[in-house]
DNA sequence: AAAAATCGGTAGCTATAGCTACCTAACGTG
DNA sequence: CACGTTAGGTAGCTATAGCTACCGATTTTT
């Protein structure tokens, strides 16, 4: 296998803490797919059979949402070293649940889930850690959803804003920090619209909760956020 | 070990497609602790250290989320051979994210994590196979949860009920068939109020798109609905 | 079979948050 | 450094959906 795309696996979430040795010989075992895309063109297309676990071995890709009248919604962007089609390697789902777009040439590694929990019996160390990495990723994949599906539960604005303050509070443990995201993406995140975010950020920084400047928060009224948050 | 846990356990989807004496041998290995909980108290507490995997032996118990302020939020409610505790098992949180509440006398199994990708160097079948139906568990929750970020990222009402109606005529291939979900649980789905859903449902029949009489629905106008999903 | 609880539809009121539009501050690029 | 672009705050208007209340129908309990 070509020393460079040795080079970009290992680097890989999926193939972390294994050796580029180790890692060549079991390529062997997992019987991987790799072809190139060209920009603008379709890696796996929404609804059609699933083609494998994805590696994104160089280049751009987008994961998108394509509705039924055709409306598309870019759900993450992906780079080298990047996984997709991790959720359906092992359900009894088999189709893809979203296309994955080339923004510009790509090359991607297919490999058959099957193998992964494979046939290959000299276990070797590698072998393993391929399980419980994957194991690892497939938690951590979850945790997030789950994390995300508690936010969009949430009703009122207050109530998200302050959470999520409270939480990135709890993260930095001082009074002042700075926010991950900027405000376009923390409107994503919480699934608002960007104005209302704003408008309601001003309302708790005129009732002296909070001052900010950009991704930059102070929480002057640490009791009242907690109030916020219900 | 007690031939009536086994019995329970190998109608857990953790144990699935393995034989009482393989799971027999593998208790040995994966050093399991059982704990009995009276009526009404924790099993597991929100933000304590993570006890392990949990599965359930006898009993009912709820899943709880409780807010700082003190309010709780009842998740699901699991019966024997249900699991819980699954996502942390194998990610890097050690805090149960979520507590655990028996709602009557409970018998829980907890399976130290570390154990699933475990010493156990005799590589039987039944151990394959555990990790196999731990990657299914995996994706099928994060499938589930993904779907669930999905309805709730949608804007307005008629949208979710239509694009849900749609998944439900797809799965049906009927234009009669009868929801899964009462109303209550439906709004609770969509993360809408049950009022607010029953006036668009209203609205929906009187443009004559659908009928509905409590759970069972027909599709008037399918073009519409569709257009309703955008 | 009567009583109680659940389920579901309807109506009116109102708070909320989305949208458009606009403007300023920061960033980045030739 | 001038230009375009992105990020973010503000304002006004309005549609939407939440809430309360109520009532009839259905199911469950006793």
């Amino acid at each position: 296998m070509d020393a460079n795309i040795v080079k970009i696996l290992v680097s890989s979430p999926i193939f972390h803490d294994i050796s580029p040795s180790q890692l060549d010989i079991m390529l062997d075992c997992l019987n991987p797919k790799i072809n190139t895309y060209n920009k603008n063109s379709y890696i796996a297309v929404q609804g059609e059979p699933y083609t494998g676990l994805g590696i994104l071995l160089s280049g751009e890709a987008a994961i998108i949402k394509e509705s039924a009248s055709g409306s598309r919604v870019i759900m993450t962007v992906i780079g080298p070293g990047d996984l997709f089609g991790e959720m359906i390697a092992f359900s009894p789902r088999k189709h893809w649940p979203a296309s994955v777009f080339a923004q510009g040439t790509c090359s991607v590694m297919f490999l058959p889930p099957e193998k992964i929990i494979g046939e290959c019996t000299h276990v070797c160390g590698g072998y393993k850690q391929l399980i419980k990495n994957m194991l690892v990723l497939l938690s951590t994949k979850a945790l997030m959803l789950n994390q995300r599906v508690e936010y969009l539960a949430i009703k009122g604005m207050r109530e998200k804003i302050s959470i999520y303050l409270l939480e990135q509070y709890k993260i930095n443990q001082k009074n002042t920090f700075v926010l991950p995201l900027k405000r376009n993406e923390l409107a994503d995140f919480l699934s608002v619209s960007r104005t209302a975010l704003s408008r309601e950020l001003g309302r708790m920084r005129d009732e002296g909760i909070i001052e900010f400047y950009r991704t930059s928060v102070k929480i002057n009224n640490l009791a009242m956020l907690r109030r916020g948050a219900e």
